[in-house]
DNA sequence: ACTATGCATACTTATTTACTAGGATATAAA
DNA sequence: TTTATATCCTAGTAAATAAGTATGCATAGT
């Protein structure tokens, strides 16, 4: 399987900080509540969605993450991305992989780019608004 | 990543199979040497395939494994499952995931079916002998 | 000052991956 | 009937990854 908890939980976080309204400054510890997930995990799913500058973090009392755009301007892939490091279905495909020995007698690249393009062009698109109907 | 070797090894092992001909029966030894994967692993991966009744076996001398259809109706899809288990990129679409505990209240289930049919698609529509070309 | 928040790092435990090992069983050929 | 060459079956293991916990520091509103 390819996505983990980080990119699961990181998508029930997004979703939940989009419910709280456009420019909520919303704190983990409320959706730590709502979504049954520790702070402590949260903040360091939070953290690479900072990095990523989807997400934005107000310190101290009254504080907590806004989202840097409105949830129709982010796609799911972003935040899936930010949290996993990849959506690439294969390690030969990610960013880090370096130069693969058997490139050149290699049948199957092909078919892995190709399932990777697969994927990327689903997770794109789709926004987060996409997600709030239920709310 | 949702690959792993398993996958990866069985597709590269199920091309070399089709390398060598329409009703070949190729020992693991040759395949072993071919694509420089440990026969002792091979048999692991030639035994999935098998249970998926897409290989027959031989065995004793002169034995080995043969496609049980030609190369032109075999699915990607049907090797990686077998290799794999499933290509299900979250756990909670696993066929013994059984119930969740937060079903109803899930605001990603959708997005989480939609990609997994984007890759069974993909997958699905991508045969063996479309790999076969650079021989 | 006090306190609620985020920030940074390190640690831990369980699971999964990616093999390897040792033998049992079947069968073609000598 | 023996021997060599296959597959088949089960178990073991070292390394990596996943999934969190724990501790303490930095910041800022009241």
């Amino acid at each position: 399987m390819m996505i983990s908890t980080k990119g699961r939980y990181a998508l029930r976080m997004m979703i939940d900080f989009a419910q709280q309204g456009e420019n909520a400054c919303v704190p983990l510890r409320e959706v730590a509540q709502r979504q049954s997930i520790s702070v402590k995990y949260l903040e360091q799913l939070a953290s690479l969605l900072v990095q990523a500058a989807i997400l934005r973090s107000v310190r101290g009392p009254k504080g907590g993450y806004v989202l840097m755009a409105p949830a129709t301007d982010i796609k799911v892939g972003d935040i899936l991305r930010a949290a996993e490091g990849t959506c690439a279905p294969v390690a030969c495909l990610e960013d880090d992989f370096g130069v693969c020995p058997r490139r050149g007698e290699c049948e199957t690249i092909a078919f892995w780019e190709g399932l990777d393009q697969a994927i990327e062009n689903y997770v794109d698109s789709v926004m987060l608004a996409d997600l709030l109907a239920k709310k």
